[in-house]
DNA sequence: TGCAAAATAGAACGACCGTTCTTTTATTGC
DNA sequence: GCAATAAAAGAACGGTCGTTCTATTTTGCA
């Protein structure tokens, strides 16, 4: 299950009290840390956040930021996870909201589409770090793909509940339909972003569309083909 | 028209001597360093690409290398100029000689994806330039989405006349296509070499063909939908 | 209020970066 | 072969980087 904890969890400064009961400053410095580190990263990808600019921006010292995490490394991968966070919590938690097949396989391309959409302007770590670690092995790759990973597998098992539910033809690939998705999304954020081809956004939508009617049940008409609100 | 020169051109030391007659052997180093930097920029991406590093592969000194290019800008665009080149070369000529339309269309689809099978395991500076570049303007930014717009727009010339031959409906939107394959190229390099999924080729080649249905006219049977050789 | 521990600051390190300048070597044209 | 010129080397620069170490300040708890 793609479920993570909020995990403020310190790398050198673990309290070790027992049960962790009093909630040091630190840590609340470490989330804010945190947070302006995801907002470089998305703006100059994981590989340019150099902990210099973060200092700067959090008004800090340099050893006073890296002190939190002991490591270049590892602030990067709480970067990951915060991201991973984010993204369940506004593309994957509302859409299971949705009943089960199509409808919520809908809200899944919506919310994932809206928040690329909001990322022609941020950029996504997902697809940048993909590129920044795609033959760089260790734990920061690790990390990044494990998260793509969970949730392209969260996609999957949606696209084989709606075939189940005779929303989509019974030989219906369900990694075939994520891989086409991600596609589309990953096509979006590239000639949006970089391109800044006008319509992608409308070209996304329509190329759903299309899928959906491509890999519908002739039997069962598509309840969600038209536009939510 | 997608056509660039090889364009050994250097850009401090122009002899200037009325015509070019001479093949200095400056012009062929400046060759080879290109050719080793495209070598390097793929794998590590163009800003990963340093010119100590470059120095050190071709067995020359930082201010040798450095010399020919008067700055590493001009050697990052040195090697954008070199990868359309070799694009041009490798996936669009060759599908000019197909007939119009369709089965043009597929040569030139299943050249793009040869090629980016082979950047499964080297890179793709058109996938990683734009996620470097993307919100960093100046003449490299602008080398690397001219290069790829050409080649867009090269793909939706021929998806017009394939439309125009009736080989697609007559209602069929060229960009929605471009824009759709465009996504299939990017799925297959993501899952592929970031993710490391098993079979992303069969599926980058299905979705094509699925889409070769979806647009094909009724009334012309698709003659390309059977893998060439 | 006082004391221990946590949090932060500050300075310094070695490494690599792109770039400049000067000097030496290699190549070209006559 | 010689002189002119191009090509390459070498050393040094200022800068940024991640990291380490030590000192100082701030916090939390009794």
């Amino acid at each position: 299950m793609p479920v993570s904890p909020p995990s403020v969890t310190n790398a050198r400064s673990a309290p070790a009290r027992s049960a962790s009961k009093s909630a040091y400053k630190g840590q609340l410095t470490k989330a804010a840390i945190v947070e302006a580190a995801l907002g470089l990263a998305t703006q100059i990808g994981l590989e340019g956040l150099s902990i210099g600019a973060l200092a700067e921006v959090m008004h800090m010292s340099k050893s006073g930021v890296f002190a939190h995490f002991g490591s270049r490394e590892e602030l990067q991968i709480s970067v990951v996870r915060e991201y991973h966070a984010r993204f369940e919590e506004e593309v994957f938690f509302p859409a299971l909201r949705q009943p089960r097949g199509l409808p919520r396989l809908h809200a899944m391309f919506d919310n994932w589409m809206n928040r690329t959409s909001v990322e022609i302007d941020s950029g996504c770590i997902y697809i940048s770090g993909a590129v920044e670690f795609d033959d760089r092995p260790g734990p920061v790759r690790d990390a990044l793909a494990d998260s793509v990973r969970t949730w392209l597998a969260a996609m999957h098992r949606v696209v084989v509940q709606a075939t189940d539910a005779g929303h989509f033809h019974q030989d219906t690939d369900a990694h075939q339909v994520v891989f086409e998705i991600h596609g589309l999304i990953l096509a979006l954020h590239y000639e949006a972003r970089f391109l800044k081809t006008p319509g992608s956004i409308a070209r996304a939508k329509t190329a759903f569309a299309g899928m959906l009617v491509r890999y519908g049940s002739a039997a069962v008409p598509n309840p969600s083909l038209s536009k939510p609100a």
